[in-house]
DNA sequence: TGTAGTAGATTACATATGTAATCAATCTGG
DNA sequence: CCAGATTGATTACATATGTAATCTACTACA
């Protein structure tokens, strides 16, 4: 087995989360592909999500590859890891780590729908006959 | 009906956040008393919790009123339209949204012990009854 | 009554973040 | 072969955040 040395996740920040998502759904993309998915939903200029995919290497959340005179960009983590990450700390923050409340919340702010909450009792079943 | 002049909600940090929860949970409580508390689970200095008062009386998430010659602090916001607008952001940013999404992660990673899916099996009941 | 504690107010300071602009090397079309 | 476009690299800069220390005014004890 690899040594897994448990690097700490890196801290990926609000504006940053926009672009790892991009590349969680297609990779490897070159910059201009990622400016260009961006550039979809976001308003920002390329200038910027080129510094994010910087920062982003930085933080080692991005890898890249070198392709001729350009690079392809690629998660270095895994999407699974860093919404577990996310939600962990989402949830001790605002929630005090209770996963009832928050879930009691979703349900109660009428942030499902009926159609969510038959979702849901589907899941629960799965699990429970797991 | 007063004017609800929907202020944007002020964005709380992770550090404040604790501050937050202390009052939520209490109030009024003097500065003294804040930073007691928050001893209990953070290893702040004294001025660093004054500050985060500070912070969040200028944000307007905590009011106060003078009793002699110091201040009781309270919250100006409700914990409740907090935790929304949180989850909401939250949901948003990592989950793009898709409070299924969210759930199925929360059921799946464990987060949930036999316990909870018991109980959320039963505010789901509730929810259907309504 | 003077002096040491407190309380709140102001200031400090490094790092993070949002949001780019400028620079140097390279590629590309004429 | 050269000028403009394009790439990544470096620099910029205001605001936010974590984490305090210092300053000033008032209070309570000796």
């Amino acid at each position: 087995m690899p040594k897994k040395s448990h690097e700490p996740m890196p801290k990926i920040s609000d504006a940053e989360w926009q672009v790892m998502q991009v590349l969680w759904d297609e990779s490897p993309l070159t910059a201009a592909q990622v400016v260009e998915r961006i550039a979809q939903e976001q308003d920002w200029s390329p200038r910027t999500v080129k510094t994010m995919l910087g920062r982003l290497v930085q933080k080692e959340a991005l890898a890249f590859t070198q392709e001729g005179n350009r690079y392809l960009y690629r998660p270095a983590v895994s999407r699974s890891a860093c919404l577990r990450d996310a939600s962990k700390s989402f949830l001790s923050r605002v929630f005090s780590g209770d996963t009832r409340l928050l879930l009691a919340h979703l349900v109660d702010a009428g942030k499902l729908s009926d159609d969510d909450v038959q979702t849901l009792k589907q899941i629960l079943q799965d699990k429970e006959r797991k």
